[in-house]
DNA sequence: CCTCAGGTTAATCAAATGATTAACTGAAAT
DNA sequence: ATTTCAGTTAATCATTTGATTAACCTGAGG
């Protein structure tokens, strides 16, 4: 996730590269010590020598996945330059790019913090950074009052990132059937911000 | 999942219950089958006794998972008597009911299938069963060849289904907000095939 | 050269965990 | 009354797994 120049990582960051790897791959509980070593190459005991425990070095790499996750995002929603369109816009391109980079991200949030709720209250409070946002704001002055702008939020959320965290119901196990599936993700930047409009404009009617 | 009468389950019916509840709350890994014998109220020899091993019960646990998602949405899909609208409205009626009993249960197949796809395969192609309903015959002469209509069934699964799999990070953790949250899912059964139709239109313009 | 501290390793520990064993119980069958 | 067998239990096993230990490099500083 903190790439180095090109080579020669430190052996902290060899670990915490294989680890947030596994971690994000297959979860806190089903993943072993032992696999993140060999990933990383190295001693099973330096794993406790750099990071003490186990879940000490979920800790550094869950706080991480929740900056990657979150990082970038409040300036799109508080940009007081941008009307509500271009920050749904600027929200579209920025998660697919994202989580076609990370497409495991989701649900290993989701997962781990349904296990462990503190995870949010400690790290960054997601809830009031969303609902205390200008984005937020503006989206209680589309809907003025007719219906609940959480129902919006959802809608935007589920549109965007629910196809990475279904993916691997939805589309086959194939290279073919990924790069498939990118070029989709692609599309719905331009699509997302037109459905997203069209989902406001239901309120006018 | 399979209710008896009103009490008087038989050990292999309570063992099947705690481990429905278990796994499907805390997911393969993260569930030891002494939790699962705790929460049966029976010797954890039994368990073995009843089912071979963890990976024989999780196997039952899974299939009925998988089941009790997927009833009832064939026939709502391939419904002739229908139109599209009238299908999202009976898909969504549908799945705020059942989800709004089992909230943990997207997550759940969502976790497991990405672990190990091949559940998927061996239970029932889901893939096929949604592409080949008359409900997408219906989506695709909708939309046209215009845009792909895997496009709108995302959509339709997202607003549907994410906000379960986000309450964890959306709403808080007291009583308070559960019934408000329900609430909302409320809602979503009228404004889904509203929202949807919005989406569908976008083509039209 | 010597030292010494950080880095690394093989070996091992202790607890957790899935599974099995052997004995016991009670009720139905003979 | 005895046998039999599914159901149940406490105890134990074997493996996995997170963590520690003690030894051993290695290279910078004296």
């Amino acid at each position: 996730m903190a790439e180095q120049e090109t080579t020669a990582l430190t052996t902290e960051e060899k670990i915490k590269e294989a680890a947030t790897k596994i971690f994000i791959e297959k979860g806190f509980s089903a993943t072993r010590t032992r696999d993140i070593a060999m990933e990383a190459g190295i001693n099973l005991a330096l794993l406790n020598y750099y990071f003490r425990s186990k879940e000490k070095l979920f800790e550094v790499v869950m706080t991480e996945s929740l900056q990657l996750f979150l990082v970038g995002l409040e300036e799109i929603l508080n940009d007081v330059n941008t009307v509500l369109k271009d920050k749904i816009a600027g929200i579209a391109i920025h998660y697919v790019d994202l989580l076609k980079k990370y497409p495991d991200l989701p649900l290993f949030i989701l997962s781990e913090v349904k296990a462990n709720p503190s995870w949010l209250e400690a790290n960054s409070n997601v809830r009031e950074m969303l609902t205390q946002s200008n984005f937020y704001k503006q989206l209680e002055a589309t809907t003025q009052k007719k219906v609940e702008p959480l129902h919006f939020l959802m809608n935007l959320l589920g549109v965007l990132v629910f196809p990475f965290v279904a993916s691997p119901v939805l589309t086959g196990t194939e290279a073919a059937d990924k790069a498939e599936f990118n070029q989709l993700m692609e599309e719905r930047k331009y699509w997302i911000p037109i459905w997203m409009e069209a989902m406001l404009k239901t309120l006018s009617a």
